[in-house]
DNA sequence: GTGGTCTAGACCACA
DNA sequence: GTGGTCTAGACCACA
């Protein structure tokens, strides 16, 4: 935990927004049981409540199901799973052509640096100095 | 201000990313007196301190030039604007990549949602409902 | 049991109610003898005393009829059941009438409501999201 | 206050369910603006979190719409009113069918009961002894 | 002042 | 043990 700076979203849709990307990327399996609300809010370090709200968006998407006593799981609708990720595949996109217009490039611009970048062969990278 | 569970970064690099973006975009021009580091502080709402280990990393990269008694300045070296820029957009397609590869999409789909999500016309948006 | 802001009618009568429909509807049989006042106090997570004032209720209408020392027996009198059943059944029209009204709605399009509900086949239900 | 017993469903949903009825009945006005968080919690005996619970709901549904600093004001989408009437009376009068049926009756008794009570002219009742 | 978020901690039903 | 609800109370940004 490094402050409370930045990602101006509030916890609960952070966390929310990680379980998405667990869930449809199949780090947490379809059908598998999740870890408890107890063991979530542990591991990331909030309280509970926290996570139960985050928990409470995905149940209203359908991602996860509660079941009272026996805990939470992941959803088998493969279609749900298909169109989450690719509602978060253009999530991401926006954000990326958001940035790039703020800094003044157009689509053109984009589409080669998008080619280059995937050629390139290296995705994710946190440096930021030359 | 909601707070951050994991910030990931450091703050101060953080801050010193929102800076650069301010710089290469021309929202503080070339040549430009900045704010002092007290008045960034204050706007930023993180301690003085940090906001100092910002500008020290801009300096470093020699976009603000800190002057003894008449303040601090941005750099009018126009070459380094447009490189840092580059940057700034290679890294915001770094990014990208590496999430929609995280969520097994390949170079092709990429270039097929950019494509899309450009044409539509509508950057940033923060809505990631069903 | 999670709490009620409201209950607006006491918790006394909200019982005697319940125990009502479970001997009109047969749940309880005729002639049966019915739990003691501590089993059903434990039953509903209520005080004894409620219980009994409910009970009491019962006894007033002849619903139900405490003897000494055997115990508590379901009236066997078809008669009153059928005129209690019939007062249960006239109060929870009254109820929806009056919930109609409220609305805004009119007897034509109560009526319609009706038919429309019955003829879908399905009763209770708890869903309200749009 | 009466005590705890009925009403098993959670009270931020009793209290959604009555501010949904005071503004499909108008008795909040489309546009008009509401309490306040903290005046709804006094005036209803429950916690500010609870209140805000129910409101994120209504806000959910577009029922209500919150304003950061002003307030939170009732929709003036006559359509969505209408549809969510709509909503509310399907669903008294689906109660109301499980109900009777529970004693026993059929469409056709409920249909004559119906008939009955609205010629009769008075609703709502809080009685039930004879 | 307004709505919104978060925590700590209690308590519930279900099993 | 599980998920879920509720309270008290602090704190935030926005204005």
């Amino acid at each position: 935990m490094t402050g409370s700076f930045d990602a101006d979203r509030p916890i609960y849709q952070q966390l929310a927004h990680r379980f998405r990307e667990r869930i449809v990327t199949g780090y947490w399996q379809p059908g598998e049981r999740m870890a408890s609300v107890r063991e979530l809010a542990l591991e990331y370090g909030v309280n509970p409540n926290t996570v139960q709200r985050a928990l409470a968006e995905l149940e209203r998407e359908g991602l996860a199901i509660a079941e009272r006593t026996s805990g939470r799981f992941i959803t088998e609708d493969e279609q749900l799973l298909r169109t989450t990720k690719r509602q978060l595949a253009e999530e991401a996109t926006r954000e990326w052509a958001g940035r790039l217009r703020a800094l003044g490039l157009d689509q053109a611009e984009g589409a080669r640096l998008a080619t280059a970048v995937w050629t390139d062969g290296h995705g994710q990278t946190k440096e930021n100095n030359a």
